[in-house]
DNA sequence: TTCACTTTGTGACATTTGTCTCAGGTGCGC
DNA sequence: GCGCACCTGAGACAAATGTCACAAAGTGAA
């Protein structure tokens, strides 16, 4: 055991809220590092999900597969919780697949520890409420980006805001995530 | 004062968690029916949300103006909230608009007092992590439209999932959710 | 190193979508 | 009724993107 106080995760926590040091530690108590190998798929296509995932080191991408085809519908780079919340929530299954892009520290919460907690401590209630209202907003981000940017003005918004993206994942599956080919995200850089 | 337990909100409350009659009571007291007549707007780009949204009757149209054209991001119709969550939380001035697609009645709750009843109330937070699971659903749900289905796919979505869209949403203001031009949503439509 | 494999770049061509323009229809107020 | 604003449909052309085929560059293992 070692001491949680030194991760990411004690960091983020602490910081989205304001939570008494035992509160802390009941969460760390359902949860304990998980190492992942490039490319290890830790939700499946059709399966239920029953966590949610904080990324300590590494990333990780969540992808559809459509006609044989992978389409990117997020990255998860450390120090950011992921999940599929849908079939989290009503245990329907998954339509996206969670896989790591680099070898990576995740920690996982069962749905069904966290609700307990919920149910026994609203200040961890209140992380969690917390915590969707961060996932909500960088949704909202993302989706506004499709909304009202090109494919070519989608780029730029990475380069700026997000530089990790273009350093870390590979072109072939940054294009599926800006919604274009990859001819055509070549041909955006070649303009450059 | 009307008996709140017949309106729609109330039935969304009730159907959404586990809540004592006085802690509905508690939020009702923060809130009251407003009308809105179409075309009204209650939030503007720049201006600071303060509030979320709960839609009685009619609907609200979410927007962001961009080199003189509106983009349509959203559309809430009745027995849904809406708000703009990055606003809300941050005090940022929105970047977008919303406004009432037909003379609508609303019920308004403002942050603060919705804090305040947070901090009071374990199960009205409970309440509130709920409300904030539905939003992101939804707004996955619609992200995923975009990435994985051409124009003429997601308007065969919404017409196989929320004709209520096609109804009472004029083709132009469509055009701009489904991420295309008028003219193109309207060749989408001759092909049928 | 070589070899197999994956990723990225490029060009030709087809398709889709956007832009601009106009015409007809509809609803609403005067 | 009339005019007026708004919405929809349509065509011609330009621009962007997709599709396909293949070459070039990078990667990792034997």
């Amino acid at each position: 055991m070692g001491d949680h106080t030194k991760t990411l995760l004690f960091k983020k926590i602490t910081g989205l809220t304001d939570i008494s040091a035992s509160s802390v530690r009941k969460l760390f108590k359902i949860t304990s590092p998980r190492q992942l190998f490039k490319g290890e798929i830790i939700l499946k296509q059709g399966q239920g999900c029953k966590t949610i995932v904080f990324v300590e080191k590494g990333y990780l991408r969540t992808f559809m597969e459509r006609e044989g085809i992978d389409i990117n519908t997020d990255f998860t780079f450390e120090n950011n919780f992921t999940t599929n919340l849908k079939s989290l929530r009503s245990n329907l299954p998954s339509e996206t697949n969670i896989q790591a892009g680099e070898s990576s520290t995740i920690y996982e919460f069962e749905k069904d520890e966290l609700l307990n907690l919920y149910k026994a401590s609203p200040e961890i209630e209140s992380f969690g409420r917390k915590l969707l209202e961060q996932l909500l907003i960088a949704q909202e981000e993302h989706s506004t980006l499709f909304k009202i940017y090109s494919p070519a003005e989608r780029y730029d918004y990475l380069l700026n805001n997000k530089p990790e993206f273009l350093q870390r994942v590979s072109l072939s599956q940054l294009a599926s995530y800006l919604g274009v080919t990859r001819e055509t995200l070549t041909r955006i850089r070649r303009k450059k």
